[in-house]
Formats: C-alpha cells, structure tokens, sequence
RNA sequence: AGGGGAGUAGCUCAAUUGGCAGAGCAACGGCCUCCAAAUCCGUAGGUUCAGGGUUCGAUUCCUUGCUCCCCUGCCA
C-alpha cells in the first residue's frame, strides 16, 4: 500500500503552512522553489496546517478557510510540487496529529509554552486568549513527530517551535523510551530573505500584506498589479544604482531580480550598475512577470478540474494517515492506552 | 474572589439633556519624481465589545455576559 518511494532511506522532510493569507514572492523564493528544486533529496511531505488556522478563532470564516486550503494546495502543485513524488495533505485529514498533540501536551511543561515568543506576540495583539494558541506547539511536535521526521525546513521565528518539539520529544524518549527521532532544522541554501517592498527593514509577511496592499506580491497577482507594486516599491533619495552599498529597498529589488533571472551578481551588477532606480524596477517587473505567468497558467488548469484536486489530496491524506497511523499505534502502545 | 475604571475606523482618541458617529496618524489613489520619499490634492474606512431592556429615537440610560487595566483579598 505504501509507495515504493515513501518507504525508501531518504530523509524524511516535514514543512507545514497555514491557509491564511494568500502565498506571496517571498514564500515563492524563501520556500516553494528550494523544496522544489530538493524534491528527488527527500521525502517531502508538505502539510496544509488547517488546524493551526484555528488558534485565533475569531478570524477563522468557515468557507473562507476551506477554500483557502485548497487554495494553496494548487498553488503548491502549480509551483511543481510533484503530488507523485511528494505527499501534499490537509492537516485535518490526519485524525492522528490532535490525537498525538494530547499526548505530547501532557508531556510539555507550562513554562516552554508561556516562553514562545510568538505566544506572547500573538496574546498581547488578541482581545481574547484561546487555550489553542498556547498549545499550539504540542500540535506542531505532533505534526513533526507523527513522520518521525528528520528535517524540518524552517525559518527564524520557527525555531524556539522547533526546539520544543525536540525538548519534547526527548522528554517522552526518557519517560517512555527511546522512539522518537529527534528533528533538525533544515536550512536553505539559497538563504534569499525577500523584504517587504513597502518596507524593506521587516521580512515580507502574509499578514502584513493583509495590512498593505503594496507589501508583496502575490503569486496569483495580475501583471498590472506587479508592476504597481514594484513601482511604488520603497528605495531612497539616490538617483543611480550602486551595488555595493545599496539602500535596504535598492538591495531587495536587486535581490529579487538575481534570484528570479537566476543570473549571478557580476551579470546583475553589470546590467544596472549606475542605471536609475526606474530602470531597475521596469526590467523586474518583467522577471516577475515572467516567472509568474507559467505557476498562474497551471494554478488555473487545476482549478479547472476539481476533481483532480482532490483526488491529491485523498491520495495524500491516505499516505499520510498510514504513516501517522503506524507513529500513533507505537505511541499509545508506550504510553499504555 | 470582591471593589473601581475602561471597551467607538488598522492605531490614539472625540461626539453637548438621549437626536444624522467625527478628527489626527496609518492605509489606498492622483500630481510630482528615473523610481521611491516629502509636500499638495483626493478616496475609502464602522455590527460604537456581545445579548436583552427603557424610548418616537441609545455610542449615551438600565440589565446580563465577555475582555483588558488598577486596588484589595485569598493561595504559597
């Protein structure tokens, strides 16, 4: 029942995403591309954490966060994450990650969690605090730990998540024997952090795109809309380009252009050296453009069959609850229940 | 837990005895600029925390609930 692929010696990856906001460039080039590129190195299993959508309850719209979710598994799909080769699933389709994130829980001091930084963040900005939000680490330890994943691709302010789920990890190793593996971090190679290009001192974010329509772009943005976008993207008071000690704004548009022309800097630096900034934003607008145009076509080939789509998330769903499934039996067997 | 205060646009706050809910900043658009910023011009933005009641009419008065802040108490 389990393809040949999935039970092969590649490492196994995990990477979740929430189905909240829309994916933007930055998710495209910090994220999507380099797990395309790696995707023959691991077995990649790419989750749509619906669940996590839940901590704040208040802005979760029923519809809104089912579409969204089959939203971004197109997009996925359409950016050339291979379904075949990859397992792409909704978290909620896994009755096995609450079920484990209980027994976790019960193993995770107060104190790790009242530490998250991102707990704090995120309870101070919320009128009202629910249990979920400061749980939310004992369910992405179930998420991570249910594959008995090695690696996890993760980016700054996912560490301290990603340290808790070893902390937890070894402690139910200690309490109730040595099972699981403990995850490590993956990093990217690449290593491209796309800033915001209203403002290019914080990274590029769903929510603050939410917040400002000229944040980021998004990968289902139309070609006029990039092109404002780039436009009115953040630079500074010099009239020509300088690669070296470019301005944050300059240096992120720069950055883009590199990563998406795939060329190296000497050509980059060659094509806008002592150009105007003007003329940096017309030929990125082009690149944009370009890169997008084939991920669009193809997102809305998969939309134009339903069906398809959800026969990969089935598929998916079905791989992914035999592997969970398997981690839970071994689990509840320890642990005497 | 008890007492007191608060809750209005994304943020900080107004709104006369109970009488069409406004301003600043932020956002968005335009002019300008190689592009951006700044200035200027313009646009949009709301279940007035939620439910019930009084009233012709409630942001305003009464009541219940929720959330936050201050004081006190309780627990170690």
């Amino acid at each position: 029942m389990v393809p040949t692929q999935l039970s092969s010696k590649r490492k196994t990856v995990l990477s979740g995403v929430q189905p909240t906001g829309t994916l933007h460039i930055g998710n495209y080039i910090g994220a999507l591309s380099v797990w395309v590129a790696n995707q023959q190195s691991y077995r990649n299993l790419f989750m749509i954490a619906n669940l996590h959508a839940l901590t704040i309850p208040e802005a979760v719209k029923a519809e809104s966060l089912r579409q969204k979710a089959r939203e971004v598994a197109a997009l996925y799909v359409a950016c050339g994450i291979d379904p075949e080769q990859s397992v792409v699933f909704l978290q909620s389709d896994v009755p096995a990650h609450p079920y484990l994130a209980w027994i976790l829980g019960c193993c995770i001091p107060l104190g790790w969690l009242e530490r998250m930084t991102q707990y704090k963040s995120k309870a101070s900005q919320a009128d009202t605090v629910g249990s979920g939000l400061l749980n939310y680490p004992a369910l992405q330890a179930a998420d991570i730990l249910a594959y008995r994943a090695d690696f996890v691709p993760v980016g700054d302010d996912q560490n301290q998540h990603l340290e808790i789920t070893r902390d937890v990890a070894q402690r139910f190793n200690h309490l109730f024997g040595e099972y699981f593996p403990l995850p490590e971090t993956l990093n990217r190679s690449s290593g491209a952090r796309i800033m915001g290009l209203d403002d290019p001192t914080v990274k590029m974010s769903k929510s603050l795109a939410e917040k400002h329509r000229n944040h980021a772009i998004m990968l289902l943005d139309k070609p006029n809309e990039i092109k404002r976008k780039i436009m009115s993207a953040t630079t500074d008071s010099g009239s020509e380009v300088h690669i070296e000690d470019a301005s944050p704004g300059v240096h992120n548009l720069l950055l883009l252009y590199e990563t998406l022309s795939a060329q190296d800097r000497a050509r980059v630096q060659a094509q806008f050296a002592g150009k105007g900034y003007g003329y940096l934003k017309k030929a990125l607008v082009d690149v944009v453009v370009a890169v997008l145009q084939p991920i669009q076509s193809a997102y809305n080939d998969i939309l134009a069959d339903p069906q398809r789509l959800d026969d990969i998330l089935q598929d998916g769903a079905a791989k992914a609850n035999t592997i969970a499934n398997k981690t839970l039996a071994d689990v509840r067997r320890l642990v005497g229940v």
